[in-house]
DNA sequence: CGTTGTGAATGTATTCACAGCG
DNA sequence: CGCTGTGAATACATTCACAACG
C-alpha cells in the first residue's frame, strides 16, 4: 500500500533530513523535540517544519513538541523507509566501488545485494562482501533476487543502454551517476557532480 | 565583476543542463537549436526555456531559434562558467580519489590542482597527476595556490572542522559530500546520497 | 506559559496565450 | 509561416499570525 502520495517533493526532501535530527535527537536521549529547534539545525523557518510535519497527520503535542521516537517511526512510514530496499550497483569503477564501501548505505534499510561490470576481468572481484558478476547475469539475478533499485556508474554513453536492460530486469528506481538524463518510465534521481560544482560557481561569485 | 544575481535558483540549475544539450548541438554542428527542441531533452516545456533563457537578455532570433555558440557563450558568463576555477580535493578516501579520476571534471573550466589527506600513509601518494599533501599544509597551499573550491570528502565527524580550516584559508565555496549540514557562512552545495536514495525511494513506492 | 496546527497572506515558479518579428 | 519574448493567469511553496490545547 503505497503511503499518500500527496507530500510535495520539496516537503519529501526536508523529511530526509529532520529524520537524521531526529535519530541524534534519540541518540542523545532527547524524547521530545520542537519545529524551532529541528528548523535551527538547518537552517528553517519553525513554520516550514510544522507545516511539512502537518503532511503526515496529527503528530505533536501543544506546548510540548514531538515525541522523537514516534515522529520518526512517522516520516519512516511516509518515506516508505519501515521496509529493506535491495540495490544492485551497476558498474564498479570508482564510483560505484566507492560506493560499494559507503557505510552509511547499510544504514537504512538500503543493502547493497549484487554488483555487475561489463569489464570480464572484473567478474568474480570482490568488494565489500559482494561478488562482482558479469553484466549479461543481470536480469537473471534482478529477477531472482528481488532487487528493486539500481546504481547506476558506468560511463555516459553506456548508461541509457544498461538503464533499459535494468527496467526490462524488473528494476523499479534508479539512482543515476552518469550525466545523462535517462529516458526510461521508472524513477530516477540523478546525481550531478558537474551541475553541483557549477551551482556552487555560480553561488561563489554572486557572492555579496 | 558577479553577473547579475537576479536568476532564480530553479533556472541556474537547468541552465547547466542546457549548456549540455547546446555542446551537444554544437558538436553535431547544428548552429541553431529551438526552445521547443532543448525543452523535449529534459522534459520540460517549451515556454519554461524561453523564460529561463529570458534570464540572460535578448538571445534568440523569432522563427529562427537561438544560436548555439552565441547562447552557449551567454550561458557560460552567467553562470561564471568563463573562467578556471581551481578546485582542491580533501579527503582522498574512496569518494574523494574517485572524484580525482572523474574525467568530466577536466571538461569545463574546472581543475583539480591539490589534494589533501589527513592520513600520513597517503601524503606523497599521487592520484591523476596531483600529489596528496598532508592536511597541515592546506593553509599554506590554498593561500598560495589561488584556489576557490573545495570538495570535502572526509567523514562526518570531522566535516565541520575542516570545513573551518578551509574558510579561514581563504576557500569561497565547498563541494560537500559528507551527510552534515556546515555551519560557515560561503556557499556550500551538498550531494548526499542517503537523501538521493531515500527520494528514489519514496517515489518508487508512490508510483501509480 | 510554550508549542502545535492551520487559515489567510504573501512570495515564487510555471504555464498560457499571443503580439511581434524575421 | 515558425519561433521568440513577455504580460497575465495560474499553480505551488513559504511565511505570517493566531486560536486552541495541555
Amino acid at each position: 500500500m503505497p503511503p499518500p502520495t500527496g507530500i510535495p517533493r520539496p516537503t519529501v526532501q526536508r523529511l530526509s533530513l529532520y529524520l537524521r535530527e531526529l535519530d541524534i535527537a534519540e541518540a542523545e536521549g532527547r524524547h521530545t523535540i520542537s519545529s524551532s529547534t529541528i528548523a535551527r539545525a538547518f537552517g528553517f523557518t519553525d513554520a516550514q517544519v510544522r507545516r511539512d510535519l502537518g503532511c503526515l497527520g496529527q503528530t505533536g503535542r501543544p506546548g510540548v513538541g514531538y515525541q522523537t521516537d514516534f515522529l520518526a517511526k512517522r516520516i519512516r512510514g511516509a518515506l516508505s523507509l519501515d521496509r529493506t530496499w535491495n540495490l544492485a550497483i551497476v558498474g564498479t569503477g570508482k564510483i560505484g566501488s566507492a560506493l560499494m564501501r559507503y557505510p552509511r548505505f547499510a544504514g537504512g534499510g538500503f543493502k547493497i545485494v549484487a554488483a555487475f561490470d561489463a569489464d570480464p576481468e572484473l567478474a568474480g572481484t570482490i568488494i565489500a562482501d559482494v561478488e562482482v558478476l558479469p553484466l549479461e547475469r543481470l536480469t537473471e539475478v534482478v529477477s531472482a533476487g528481488d532487487i528493486q533499485l539500481a546504481v547506476l556508474a558506468v560511463p555516459a554513453e553506456y548508461a541509457q543502454g544498461v538503464a533499459e536492460n535494468l527496467v526490462s530486469a524488473g528494476i523499479r528506481g534508479i539512482l543515476n551517476f552518469a550525466p545523462t538524463r535517462l529516458k526510461v518510465n521508472i524513477p530516477v534521481e540523478p546525481i550531478d557532480l558537474s551541475r553541483a560544482l557549477e551551482q556552487l560557481a555560480f553561488r561563489v561569485s554572486s557572492e555579496t
